[in-house]
DNA sequence: TTTTGCAATATGTCTAGACATTAAAGAGCG
DNA sequence: CGCTCTTTAATGTCTAGACATATTGCAAAA
């Protein structure tokens, strides 16, 4: 654990640490801030901080008048990264490769406003990410042109567009859809796996506000790819998905 | 958006207007505090509050005697609900049926051990959930009955198992895989579906704290479901990623 | 008995300072 | 020119108050 460094961090550790441990059931009084400011030895504010950091960090619940209590436990969820297929492979030790099949800019049609919610200029990419120089994953992509018009300049046929995207546009919303498809054959063909192969589909659409940015729809090889998610309410911190 | 109540409030969602609109971009030196203090009227700490909220939610990066600056986009993470397949198929309008194929108390065995980690007596379920009358998921399940021995009194036959636990057990800790595989001759015969099917494969893992609770392998077929995970950044409890 | 009003109290917000910490920029020197 | 030392500017933390606001319990009035 890292070292609380001001007295604020050591105080919401140390009720966090009541909290994760189970001391402090859901529902439990906290101690009032009077309290905790004599059993610190310290200001008001000091205190009323670190409760306020528990508070935004959903592990209590503050009322006035009342008190402050241990939060019930809302969310049984986990934390998923929005993958990045560049990184993932290269921090797997493995070298990443990019071909571009194809790159348009056009008018949004009936398919892609249904895909992005969106009107006006769309550019639609496909391209094959590559593994140790052999197929990995085949991606479909609608962006946004009206909200994110520096595509348009883009390079897309060395940086992955997924890549681009998450370093260029801050985005506030995304859903996300897995499921679980046999190759057809023209999947099976660019991906060079046999005709009905197990492929795990990974389909996000991503905001900005209300507007749309992108769309995407990639297809792995669920031989050669696992999404791993991994939950700590500790720290919140690691989640990891990772190709084999 | 909700009516700013607070002054720092106010300040916290103009600044956060400005980021996610694009009008400052990453990289863009924000104000100092002392000019947000003049331009607002207000004490220092009030610009420090707001100014730390934003920090908490990764919109913003401070480096003393430098500045503050827009972040750079985080590769962020999506939350999944951990799926309780009764409740996700009653919530589609469908109705719900159990079948348990197998129920057994053992001491753990390697591959049990394997698969959870742990030693001692164990409980192994197979069983078959069923949407309107017709098979949805193939669910094998190992339940460490020494963190958990009130599931040896639990009738499985009625409440699935994963809905059993998620109302009696708190956990701490998860971890999902999923993948994507073509259904094998037995797999498909319980499923009724062709063999090769293209199937979701989900495993988890769940702890509290050290002690590992159960581990369960879902198989879906693909056709049928989906994942879904949708994500806003605004309720996201602080990740402490480098930039990209 | 029921309702209304009031006082008590815990949190919510804010102020005007203070000193600490860090890192950039400049000063002095070999 | 390259090195160390000092200055300085911006954030980080903290204090000892102040008033605001919401909620509870109690007391008085209907």
């Amino acid at each position: 654990m890292k070292a609380a460094s001001s007295l604020h961090e050591k105080i919401r550790e140390t009720i966090e640490g009541k909290i994760l441990s189970g001391a402090w059931v859901p529902g439990y009084r906290i101690p009032f801030e009077r309290d905790l400011m004599s059993q610190y030895g310290c200001a008001r504010m000091t205190v009323n901080r670190a409760l306020g950091s528990l508070v935004d960090a959903g592990l209590i619940v503050r009322r006035r008048r009342v008190g402050s209590f241990v939060a019930q436990p809302h969310i049984r969820s986990v934390i998923l990264d929005i993958p990045d297929i560049k990184a993932d492979v290269v921090a797997r030790g493995g070298s990443y490769g990019l071909r571009l099949l194809s790159r348009k800019v056009r008018k949004a049609n009936r398919a892609d406003e249904k895909a992005l919610a969106g009107q006006g200029p769309v550019m639609v990419l496909r391209c094959l990410h590559l593994a140790n120089g052999r197929p990995f994953a085949l991606e479909d992509r609608i962006i946004n042109l009206k909200a994110v018009p520096a595509a348009a300049a883009a390079d897309f046929s060395v940086e992955p567009p997924g890549t681009w995207l998450l370093v260029h546009v801050p985005w506030t919303e995304a859903e996300h859809r897995i499921t679980a498809v046999n190759a057809d054959a023209a999947t099976s063909e660019i991906l060079d796996v046999p005709a009905g192969e197990a492929c795990l589909l990974l389909e996000r659409r991503t905001w900005r506000g209300k507007a749309n940015i992108t769309s995407v729809r990639q297809t792995f090889v669920g031989a050669t790819y696992d999404l791993i998610a991994r939950f700590t309410s500790k720290s919140m911190a690691p989640q990891k998905h990772s190709a084999v």
